[in-house]
Order: C-alpha cells, then sequence, then structure tokens
RNA sequence: GGCCCGGUGGUCAAGCGGCUAAGACACCGCCCUUUCACGGCGGUAACACGAGUUCGAUUCUCGUCCGGGUCACCA
C-alpha cells in the first residue's frame, strides 16, 4: 500500500461518517446571482457576550457597504466555543442590530429561526461542512492530525521563549507533521484525542503582499504556522471557519475589526489552498478609550458605554447612536447631514476608503452634540412617545406623572419645539425628567436658583406684587406688556436698552423680574418660555407656586 | 521580544511638495434677545523628534521615540 492510499485510509479513519464532497457544496451554494459590483458583507459575531459598540459600528459599516452597492448584508453567529458562550448573548445580538435599524437580510435570527440559501448560518451546525473540506485536506496531504497535549505545546513554548526564538508550531517544532499515516492512524486507533493541523507550505523568508480597503497595501511574511483547523471537539477554529464559510457563503467582502489583520496570511493561505477566491478584507479600527493618559480599545468589561445597552438605558436613541457612529466613520458625514438634514443616513455617500487609519477615542460631548441635534427635529408627539416609552422601563415615577394625562405631556414637550430654532435642551430621554419635573408638584424639588443679581428683598417685592396679578387669559404679548407696566412700580426698568445706559438708576430690568418669576414658578433659571409654562400650569398653580416661594424666602 | 498598523489643537479630523495649516465638539468672550434658548461673530489651541531628498517639506525616504494590534484547541 503506497502513502497515497495511506492517507486516504488516515482521512476515513478520522472521518468515518458519510460527508458530501467539497464539489458538492459547490453547486449546493453556488455563485449569488447579483449584479456586477454589488457587495456581499457579513456580521459574524461570537455570542460571548452582550452587543459591543465595536460590534454595532463594524455591522453598520457592512450594511451600508451591502446595500448601497445592491448586495447582501447577512449575520453567521460564531459559536465555535461553547466555553465561552454566554446565555442569552445571539438573541441579544439579534434584537440589538434590529433596534439599531441593521437587521440582516440573510442569516441566523434565532435558534430555530434563518432566512437564505446560503445556511445553515449557525457555525455549530456546520460542522459536516468543516469536517468534508478537512477530509478532503487530510486526503491530500495538506492537513494531519496532531497529537500534542496542551502541556506539550506549553512546554515548547517556554522553550521557544527562552531561546529568543519564534513560538509557535512550525518547521522543526511541528512535531507531529512528520508522523507517516501509519503512525498516526495508530494513535487514533488508540483513541487518542488530536485537533487537525494544516502542513503550511508557507515561507517566512517570503512576503505576501494585499490591499486592504482602508488601510492601503499591506505586506506580511507568509505564515508556516500549522494552525488548528479542527479542535479536539470536532470544531473548527476561526481561521478555518472563516474561509469555508465566507467562500460557500459568496462574501465579498469582510469587513471586520483590526484584531484579525495579523492574520490574514493565514487567511489568505487557506484560501488559496482550498482553491477558493479570497474576499476583498477591509480592517476597521476600534473604538477607543481614554484612562488615566492610554487610549485602550473600549472594554466590555471595564467600560459600561461599551454595550449598547448604556446607550438605550440612558436613552440614547438609537437614531443619535447611529449618527455618531457614522461621524467617526466617515468624518465629512457632518457636513452631508448639515446640507441634509431631514434625510436618510442611507443616502450618504460612505466609502470604506475615507475611514480613520487609526482609532477613535470614544467622544461623549461628541455624541451629546448629534444626539440634540436629531432630538430637535423631532415633533412633540414624537419625542413624548419615545419619553414614555424610555420613562416606563427607566424612571417609573417620572413615567407614572407623564401618563397619567399624556396630552399634557405632549403639550409641555411642545414648547418651543417645531419652529425653525428649536431649543437643543435633550441630549438623552433621560434628560427630560429634570428638564419636565417643575410641571408635576410630585418631581417639583422645590429649590431656587434664584439670580444674585437681583436682591432678596426686590425678590419678595416682585412676588408679592405680582402674585394676584396672574391672568391667563392674556397673550404672551399682552402679558409681557404688563410685566413692562409693573416694572417702574418695583424700580426696575421696562426696556433693557435703556437699562443698559444708566444702570446705576434702576434696582434691575423687566428680563430680571421674569427670571424672578421663572425661578419661583420653576426653580430655574433656565426654561424654555416662560408664558406658554405659565399657561400650562394654569392660574391656580401660578399662585401657589408664587406663595410658596414667597413664603420659602431667598 | 518578533511581525503589522498608526502619530495634525483637549477630542474627531481635512490636507496628498509651496496654504495666514480647513471644519466639528468642548472651553472662553462678544452680539442678538423680555428671560432661557437658538443663532451669529470672534478667541485660546496642533503638524512627536532627528536626519536626508528638494529651491521648498505636515506632505516623500530613513532612523528614533510614543501609541495600538497580534503572536491559543478565543473569536
Amino acid at each position: 500500500m503506497d502513502q497515497n492510499d495511506m492517507a486516504l485510509r488516515l482521512a476515513d479513519a478520522m472521518f468515518p461518517e458519510p460527508l458530501r464532497t467539497p464539489e458538492e457544496y459547490e453547486t449546493i451554494y453556488p455563485p449569488r446571482p447579483l449584479p456586477p459590483g454589488a457587495r456581499v458583507t457579513r456580521i459574524a459575531p461570537s455570542p460571548t457576550g452582550y452587543l459591543h459598540l465595536g460590534t454595532l459600528f463594524t455591522a453598520s459599516i457592512n450594511y451600508i457597504t451591502a446595500h448601497q452597492s445592491g448586495g447582501v448584508f447577512f449575520f453567521r453567529l460564531e459559536d465555535t466555543d461553547k466555553k465561552r458562550e454566554v446565555e442569552n448573548g445571539a438573541a441579544d445580538i439579534v434584537a440589538g442590530l434590529q433596534y439599531y435599524g441593521l437587521p440582516a437580510d440573510e442569516g441566523y435570527f434565532g435558534p430555530d429561526d434563518e432566512k437564505g440559501d446560503y445556511g445553515p448560518y449557525q457555525q455549530s451546525k456546520r460542522a459536516s461542512i468543516y469536517h468534508a473540506y478537512v477530509k478532503q485536506l487530510v486526503r491530500q496531504g495538506l492537513a494531519y492530525p496532531c497529537f500534542c497535549s496542551a502541556e506539550e505545546l506549553d512546554r515548547v513554548r517556554a522553550q521557544q521563549e527562552a531561546a529568543r526564538e519564534r513560538t509557535g508550531y512550525y518547521g522543526r517544532y511541528a512535531r507531529c507533521r512528520d508522523l507517516t499515516p501509519e503512525q498516526a492512524l495508530e494513535k487514533i486507533r488508540a483513541g487518542l484525542p488530536y485537533v487537525v493541523r494544516l502542513r503550511s507550505p508557507g515561507d517566512p523568508e517570503k512576503r505576501i503582499r494585499f490591499d486592504d480597503l482602508i488601510k492601503g497595501t499591506i505586506e506580511m511574511p507568509e505564515n508556516d504556522q500549522d494552525i488548528v483547523l479542527l479542535k479536539s471537539d470536532g470544531i473548527p477554529t476561526y481561521h478555518f471557519a472563516h474561509a469555508i464559510d465566507d467562500h460557500l457563503m459568496r462574501t465579498t467582502h469582510v469587513i471586520r475589526g483590526d484584531e484579525w489583520i495579523a492574520s490574514v496570511p493565514i487567511h489568505l493561505q487557506l484560501f488559496r489552498i482550498l482553491g477558493f477566491k479570497a474576499p476583498k478584507y477591509a480592517h476597521v479600527s476600534p473604538i477607543m478609550k481614554e484612562e488615566n493618559g492610554c487610549k485602550r480599545k473600549l472594554s466590555k468589561r471595564k467600560d459600561p458605554e461599551a454595550a449598547v445597552h448604556y446607550y438605550a438605558e440612558q436613552g440614547y436613541p438609537a437614531d443619535s447612536v447611529m449618527e455618531y457612529l457614522l461621524t467617526i466613520a466617515n468624518s465629512d458625514f457632518e457636513e452631508w447631514r448639515r446640507t441634509h438634514p431631514a434625510d436618510d443616513r442611507s443616502a450618504f455617500p460612505f466609502s470604506l476608503k475615507k475611514m480613520s487609519l487609526s482609532g477613535a477615542l470614544f467622544d461623549l460631548n461628541k455624541l451629546n452634540d448629534v444626539s440634540k441635534n436629531r432630538l430637535c427635529l423631532l415633533s412633540a408627539p414624537q419625542i413624548t412617545r419615545m419619553i414614555l416609552d424610555w420613562a416606563e422601563e427607566n424612571d417609573p415615577p417620572f413615567y407614572r406623572c407623564l401618563h397619567a394625562d399624556e396630552a399634557f405631556a405632549e403639550k409641555l414637550f411642545a414648547i418651543d419645539r417645531g419652529g425653525p430654532k428649536p431649543r437643543k435642551d435633550l441630549a438623552r430621554l433621560a434628560d427630560a425628567p429634570a428638564y419636565a419635573a417643575y410641571f408635576y408638584d410630585e418631581l417639583f424639588d422645590g429649590r431656587y436658583d434664584w439670580p444674585e443679581n437681583v436682591k432678596a428683598e426686590d425678590i419678595a417685592a416682585i412676588l408679592r406684587t405680582y402674585l394676584p396679578l396672574y391672568d391667563p387669559a392674556l397673550d404672551r404679548q399682552q402679558w409681557f406688556d404688563g410685566l413692562k407696566a409693573l416694572a417702574p412700580s418695583l424700580g426696575f426698568c421696562p426696556e433693557v436698552k435703556e437699562y443698559k445706559k444708566d444702570p446705576q438708576a434702576w434696582r434691575g430690568h423687566v428680563g430680571d423680574i421674569s427670571t424672578v418669576l421663572r425661578v419661583a414658578v420653576t426653580g430655574r433659571r433656565n426654561t424654555p418660555d416662560l408664558h406658554s409654562i405659565l399657561q400650562l400650569l394654569g392660574k391656580e398653580k401660578v399662585t401657589a407656586r408664587l406663595q410658596r416661594a414667597l413664603d420659602k424666602g431667598v
């Protein structure tokens, strides 16, 4: 029996189960009938935790890239590491993408819920596919079983480190590589556990070159590591699954985090050995965080803002988060947004080439600004609905107040909204309680932020004088004219301009009077239009608030 | 340590051999204004360092330094 036959027998011993051939898979998963230029992209998360901001970022870039080219964006679950799996991880990620407006066109949607002709989209269900290809590689002598234990591998690595040599399983360190098929067969029959490794044809003296769509041309040494293809439980490693899946699913553009860039030589090698056309790669820089002067990747464990849940809890609408992410992705997005305030984001001419080469620091200020600019565009019914939904989850007392009279709530959020110059008080829905508290006696904290340029005695005088005067029948102009008329008797100037000419002659101006009233009624110096607030509150409450402020004193 | 990638104001960033080195956020000031806002105007503030190429370097080359990533039966 020659070596070739032995290789076949080894392959059969390793994979005794009935398997399809790679050729069959080629016909089962034919090239996609897509117009030229259409890009097929994917998000392929591992369910090891909740949806991460970085995953969302990468997903949005994949989504846009596919959709702007008339292609397909699909979801593949990389659940090959059972040890690290988190209970509702997959469901959370799927739901999160949906919530942020990035639903996949095809792929995994739930344990028994898939869409598309290129599945299964869950790697744990693709074992026989991987095995078919590994079996072929074993037959060709391009892969072999390795019986080295974790301890042996550790020992070798320690030696390599001590000798200042390159670590890993390659060259003369690839001990199982030289096992004859007979020897391997014997160990398998003896029941020894093993992994399957690639017999790497790479030469580290040679260099490979590839064009990353974001980073440009990159040159690296060829891979000569006999990397693991199949773990001892028969499940593939990321590298191997990537090659098989992205070929069979006909991915044209692999857009992923740049922590993968160092393994591109492995991936390219795999595609070549398998006879697949390699996809185009685009490696996205991570979103960073600054901590005592050091930049580092946003960490799921340490940073609450890494988990996408954080934004929902804080009341940053999905729209705001996506807008912020796009400003990071393509810096000219902001300019586009200014000129197209009402357009859908999908109309923005996104380009991978405009992506930054280095990782951006997460900037809360910027997020707030972006979010304010989005929230101020919403209609009163829209924002009220969002606040209601947010509060129901996150602020029950506030919710109860709003919910008791939703029409009233809508009126209060309608103040100064909808005009050409909308206020920008809200960056998050979580800002709403503080913004609206004074409309509700239950929430009004009764603290007063009196202006320091008005004397306490004047404040008291203003309140006492105005107390019986508020008339809800007056419109804004009449109401304010009334304040002006009242001003001189209190020693205040009715015209600000005149006051400025000779401040010494007055105790203040009409603006100060309205500030005093504002603080007495709301406790705050910063509120929307006072007249509207008084109208909404009504005569009885206004009077009660003025009385209370008077009683409490300054 | 090896291999990659990067380094323009506090942050995000334009820039691709010649510019008083854009713009946005944040901060400060002024103006507008009945208050609060919105808005407008203005200000502080940057090419990591050293060589080289060039008439001329933020821009090209090399080196140094700094930052990040990666070197698993994790993805």
